[in-house]
DNA sequence: TGCGATTAAATCGTATGCGATATAATTAGA
DNA sequence: TCTAATTATATCGCATACGATTTAATCGCA
């Protein structure tokens, strides 16, 4: 029967990730640094690549991040080059991400970035697959909603 | 046979640690608010609860996290008044982070948030230790060395 | 139709992370 | 033993995250 004294952090379930996540980050920042892109951005960015013209309110849906996050990142984003920000015609509340021409190029340039990404975790897309699966629904049991 | 298309952000093992680590924290949030820490200096506490009187070094070595992290951190924990910051006797160079008697205080308060975190995630602890070992492999395998 | 409620972004403040650099103490070696 | 290399923290700058608030636009409904 195991005790409940305390933990240290290398033991715990939430450190794992927490760790876990910073060096996922460090392994992508080798691939994207040549791109001139942090990590969030390039996710970010992917959005974008999966459907052009999202508003900032679906980037932070698909990203879980909210607009005091996303507003200076896509600004920075803009001001590389890589997409637009103009208000919504129909709309004047939303803003609408377009990427410019180099901004799509990008997207063709940052192709072979998730697979170079496989190549570092050693596992196979199957493998890969499974883990996510089972982070995710870890991470939707932890949301509120 | 799969293809090569870039994914969405939501399909990507690395947006689901990325995800999962911020729903993680936000899963804290209530549980450690209320003794007035975040979830990075909730981190660094426990590992002072584990080993008092380690050595920013030590902390970061457990943290997998660099002074110029730490030592902000560590500050605001002193400013708090739960831990001292003293350079070690031996080897000036070396800093001793001390549990004050609030800081131990305060690792008593916080010994049931280990299992309340485990009640949000709707795991048992075998299940945890499974996710746990399978993505602190992960985090081995992608960390350059 | 007019106004209060709601919604979408933006802004502000604080706390991380981390690359790069600085500083002080210790060690190593000729 | 004297000094160059190494080590342990600290500092600085920039980019996230996120709670709280603000602003502007749209909606609901009497």
């Amino acid at each position: 029967m195991t005790d409940d004294a305390p933990l240290p952090p290398p033991q715990m379930l939430c450190f794992a990730l927490y760790s876990a996540a910073h060096a996922m980050q460090a392994a992508y920042k080798p691939l994207l640094e040549p791109l001139g892109l942090t990590y969030p951005q390039y996710l970010a960015l992917s959005a974008l690549w999966a459907e052009d013209g999202q508003t900032v309110g679906q980037i932070g849906a698909a990203l879980m991040l909210d607009s005091n996050t996303l507003t200076p990142l896509l600004k920075r984003l803009e001001a590389a080059g890589w997409v637009t920000r103009r208000r919504d015609t129909g709309d004047e509340r939303q803003v609408r991400l377009r990427l410019t021409e180099a901004g799509r190029d990008l997207g063709t340039a940052a192709g072979l970035v998730p697979m170079c990404f496989l190549d570092k975790t050693g596992m196979d897309r199957d493998q890969a697959a499974v883990l996510r699966d089972a982070v995710m629904a870890l991470r939707d049991r932890l949301r509120p909603r």
